[in-house]
RNA sequence: UGGGGAUUGGUGUAACGGUAGCACGACUGACUCUGGAUCAGUUAGUAAAGGUUCAAAUCCUUUAUCCCCAGCCA
């Protein structure tokens, strides 16, 4: 039994010690056949990871730069990855970015940020490269008019209006009178339509296949719309901009990837993925003989399904909507499912790679329960984390035979699951605060915390038993404990091997640091947002933030963002950079289990 | 409606004609200076109906339910 190793954007070299998923069954099985035959000595970078001889996998992910990279997307990186880095192959960052109107700069930043973080590196030995589908613009153009040429493609001057009008029914064909306008005129009309001869939508290039098809995909779909509008990467260059389906497989061919692996919904894609390919190489040979000239090469796509985590949202329109309307601080609030959100949040990019490892590849579309992300996170960070002592809702208490102005420094394990993490001081006084619901003036059967006449440890510091209660006498509100130590258990063993039932996590007043700290719920009280309310507005939690004013143990105080501890009893929490000099932020990744909080939701 | 997919415990997934298994959760208990962690145990499933076969989650037929497509989005 091997303990997990760390995963990252896909799980390592050696394999997987679960079954393998349907895609590795497919690469495994092109592999043996050489069905893409190997790798040559000069397509290998110095450094890289491939092996001349050895057969081909390249991957490739594939995002259109009109959002931010949610966690879904995290899944498709690390199958990617993954599977260039588990057979010696390559994986390639490209920008799908056909579509200016919806496409800008700050996306590409941010999601090469993303999935280098998550740990896809497009340049280290598995990398393919970085590439951009808008630097192919001018070779799918000359295929375009090759298609032309070919009779398999044609200039079609309906509206879009006209063409949805004219789309036909089941049983009933499509129709465009422009269907067999001669090539001549297409090329003429193609060229003018690139040199901005022809406002918006005036025409399109259609390719000609099949009007009747069942498939409405393939009844003669668009391949150029005119779109006189600024591209990110190209600026005014071009006014006619390529279609999904026409650009997509024509990049994977010319990047020779050859597991083209996308979502579900692309299925009924597929047939239109292939008639292109195949329509360029229709008079194209191997050895570049004939008219056309050298076959392109022909990749394949495989289809996936998308998971879901329960509570959450994934569709970018809808988070873009949510980022737009304010309901959240932006794509990064810590509340958001996007990769910048996770990880401001206290996510690693290894419990990302773990949860989506544990929740599997296949083709059925699920919901995963949000739980699991969670626990994915908490078995990482037991291992890893420091601990910390910081209490979130101070109650004060008082020591009365602690003397007045005294203090002393304890030693405090920085991680029981880690020995070599070592140990550290914490300051102990007359004066501490102890969690607000550590401390019940009349407390039902279970409850081993502090109560009057009750004796608990502190945590690393010493026994202490409640005296008496201090309150407001206007509310009624318990404002302070009295209390009485016991020297002899200082480190927090009784000598006389007494035990106590409740061991409480505290800090000193004197010393602790104020802090802002904010406590995070889930987004969305609906454990699928949108489905049962129709709007998943509707759905939204209007407590998913509560911002508490906590106090921390001293060398809390110099935590810098992205640093992520144990509170004890609490849960894990990331430093924010909102932190200002001497009051540090931080953000509640996710509480751990509390049992307690079970039981005593059953009375 | 036409086309394309899917359906195994509460959840996710495996079994590729031959013992329905794993993980998470839930529940018990042990242990514990975190009501955490850890350890031990319990729990519960092949969408339905027919058929083929010595043998069916798996092959065949029919049915049911769910998802996707019918953008000049990707």
């Amino acid at each position: 039994m091997s303990s997990p190793t760390p995963h990252h954007a896909g799980s390592g070299e050696a394999a997987p010690s679960r079954p393998r998923h349907f895609i590795e069954e497919i690469v495994e099985a092109d592999n043996a056949s050489k069905k893409w035959g190997a790798w040559r000595p000069e397509e290998i970078k110095p450094g890289a990871a491939q092996v001349p001889g050895a057969p081909r996998v390249h991957t490739r992910f594939p995002p259109e730069p009109n959002g931010y990279l949610h966690i879904g997307h995290a899944k498709s990186i690390g199958l990617n990855y993954g599977l260039a880095r588990a057979h010696g192959g390559k994986f390639n960052l490209r920008f799908d970015d056909t579509n200016p109107t919806k496409e800008e700069q700050e996306y590409v930043d941010a999601i090469k940020a993303d999935v280098k973080w998550l740990g896809a590196d497009w340049e280290g030995p598995h990398g393919g490269g970085l590439f951009f589908a808008s630097d192919y613009f001018e070779q799918m153009f000359a295929f375009a008019e090759e298609l032309i040429r070919k009779g398999k493609a044609y200039v079609c001057d309906l509206s879009p209006e006209e063409v949805s009008a004219r789309r036909g029914k089941p049983g009933v064909p499509a129709t465009s009178p422009f269907r067999d306008r001669p090539a001549e005129e297409s090329l003429r009309l193609i060229r003018e339509m690139r040199d901005g001869k022809h406002p918006d939508a005036s025409r399109s290039v259609r390719a000609k296949i099949d009007l009747a098809s069942p498939n409405f995909n393939l009844r003669d779909p668009v391949m150029y719309r005119i779109l006189h509008e600024a591209h990110h990467n190209t600026g005014t260059k071009w006014c006619i901009y390529p279609m999904y389906d026409w650009a997509h497989g024509l990049e994977d061919s010319l990047e020779g990837i050859t597991h083209s692996i996308c979502t579900l919904e692309f299925e009924d894609h597929r047939p239109l993925y292939h008639w292109f390919i195949d329509a360029i190489n229709e008079g194209r040979t191997e050895d570049s003989s004939g008219p056309w000239g050298k076959r392109i090469h022909h990749p394949q796509q495989i289809e996936f399904a998308k998971g879901r985590p329960t509570y959450t949202l994934l569709s970018k329109r809808n988070l873009l909507k949510m980022v737009q309307d304010r309901v959240v601080s932006g794509w990064d609030d810590p509340r958001m499912p996007t990769i910048s959100g996770l990880r401001r949040r206290g996510y690693t990019a290894s419990a990302l790679a773990a949860f989506w490892e544990d929740a599997g590849v296949t083709k059925v579309e699920s919901w995963i329960d949000v739980g699991r992300l969670e626990n994915a996170l908490r078995t990482e960070l037991n291992r890893t984390a420091p601990r910390r002592m910081a209490v979130l809702r101070p109650l004060k208490v008082t020591i009365e035979n602690y003397p007045e102005g005294q203090s002393e420094e304890l030693d405090a394990v920085n991680n029981p699951e880690d020995p070599a993490a070592g140990t550290r001081k914490v300051p102990f006084g007359r004066t501490l605060y102890i969690e607000r619901e550590d401390f019940m003036e009349n407390p039902p059967k279970k409850f081993f915390r502090l109560s009057p006449g009750a004796e608990v440890r502190l945590r690393y510091a010493y026994f202490i038993r409640c005296t008496s209660v201090v309150k407001d006498p206007a509310s009624g509100e318990v404002t302070e404990l009295r209390a009485t130590y016991d020297p002899a258990t200082r480190g927090g063993d009784a000598p006389d091997g007494r035990k106590v039932k409740a061991t409480l996590h505290w800090v000193s007043a004197e010393h602790a640091v104020r802090a802002e700290v904010r406590l995070f719920d889930r987004l969305f009280k609906a454990e699928r947002p949108g489905e049962a309310s129709g709007n998943y507005m509707d759905d939204l939690n209007p407590d998913s933030i509560e911002v508490v004013a906590a106090r921390l143990e001293p060398s809390l105080g110099s935590a810098e963002a992205g640093q992520i501890f144990q509170f004890e009893r609490l849960g894990y929490f990331n430093a924010d950079r909102d932190a200002a000099p001497g009051t540090p932020v931080f953000n509640r990744t996710v509480t751990l289990k509390d049992t307690w909080a079970k039981v005593a939701g059953k009375d």
